[in-house]
DNA sequence: GCGTATCTGCGTATGATATACACAGATCTA
DNA sequence: TAGATCTGTGTATATCATACGCAGATACGC
């Protein structure tokens, strides 16, 4: 079972491994492993040392298996990379039929935050490209079906998506940041920054700390989120409103 | 010259030099090195190489040191690519000062997507925090600025310049991987993407790809970025207009 | 002017890392 | 049964960040 599959040589090994286009020849001894069961090793380590402790070496040790071993099943570590990444992202809820694309893109955007609040470590994964594996197709599936009735044209849906997700990815990134920082450290950032921001070259920060907005408030809480959502879903509709 | 701080020491060590924040006892010899130059090099290897290729043993290179001569300047390889990162954004423009807020920030957005395009390895670093440093705070400032006669409360403010210059971040990140990729290789993607997906479990997608709206416009070209521009600038006018 | 503390740059060492390579044994096909 | 082929493994290599200590240069206190 050699990973690189030669009858579509320009595709990226994880994509067509996680897609299920393999060979299977059945020549040599059976695999002793499963590579779902190496990703979940990965998605593991990852959860209890976090992302930079994910080496070859310790998810094989993980899963009982020398290093070089694993190599049998993913062409590099980049792949197991992503097919954690994929993982983690998981199957994205049913879609209740009795909403409006409004109430269905919200809590679809909810599940997202949900899924990276419990695997923050895949937003340390630097972006490879565009979602391609199976999870994040199914993610975008349902995220594409919530804008059926809306009328826009397929290009605008998909945009309309990408900007919906790359929002939560965002948020999440920076709420994850700073709440992984404690709120101590977050208050001790603030002053630091009060003390060093100029209030002559910098008056908007200036005002908007003062106003304490910067550091009382944030509380990386659900508000902020909501806020931001809105604001997105608010020119969805008034796209939609402009073309009925 | 030791680069961590007695006086602040729970501040990032990158942030306290990054503003200048150091004693300098000029005790010992004359520093032969700066860190503008050392960043200057990280830049120059970043775009010359890709950031994979910013080692500190490459940028000691660079600069014509030893590996371990630029640990007098930096405390940690993280550090550096902080800097490095501050330094790629830049100065933001000045703000032309006859512009409403939604000019000034479509101008605004345009600065960093060109900033960032001029510089893709930025991307490329993982998101260690809220931004702090110099150059940072001063797009801040000149976002919150356009929002100065809106009358929104500081905190909204700040989330409205959060929840923009995250959709520009994450617009390039998409482009830049597609882009990079090459033109053959994204539509060699987007066969393989057709022949995978199964239209019976993911027809929205598959809907979205047969309208061309994967691959064929996609060519990550002003257009996709402008619609999700305008769309996050809608929402924004909405809010403006419900709180005159 | 002099001693001394202190800083710079450097060479070396260490431990971790991804991964190439070749081999031994197991398994299936002919 | 013979050969092809796949699996798991050990070893080797190259790269990396960085800790540590040393030699020389420099400036301050006297």
């Amino acid at each position: 079972m050699e990973v690189v599959n030669i009858e579509e040589p320009n595709i990226p090994a994880s994509i067509a491994v996680a897609w299920g286009l393999r060979d299977r020849p059945g020549k040599g001894p059976r695999p002793g492993l499963s590579l779902p069961q190496i990703v979940q090793a990965g998605l593991d380590v990852a959860r209890a040392e976090g992302l930079a402790a994910v080496s070859m070496a310790r998810v094989a040790k993980e899963v009982g298996v020398s290093t070089m071993a694993l190599y049998r099943y993913v062409a590099a570590k980049d792949d197991l990379l992503d097919l954690m990444q994929d993982a983690a992202y998981g199957q994205p809820p049913e879609a209740p039929a009795d909403k409006d694309w409004r109430g269905g893109l919200t809590e679809w955007a909810w599940a997202i935050l949900h899924a990276l609040r419990k695997h923050p470590w895949v937003l340390q994964i630097p972006v490879s490209g565009p979602p391609l594996l199976p999870n994040q197709i199914a993610w975008l599936e349902r995220g594409l079906t919530c804008l059926g009735s809306t009328g826009l044209a397929e290009s605008q849906k998909l945009s309309v998506v990408m900007l919906l997700s790359g929002y939560v990815r965002q948020w999440a990134s920076l709420s994850i940041a700073v709440g992984a920082a404690g709120p101590d450290q977050a208050a001790r950032y603030a002053t630091t920054l009060a003390r060093v921001i100029d209030p002559v070259r910098f008056p908007a920060v200036s005002a908007a700390m003062a106003a304490g907005a910067v550091d009382d408030e944030w509380d990386g809480g659900d508000a902020e989120f909501v806020f931001g959502l809105d604001r997105v879903l608010d020119g969805i509709a008034a796209l939609t409103h402009a073309r009925p």
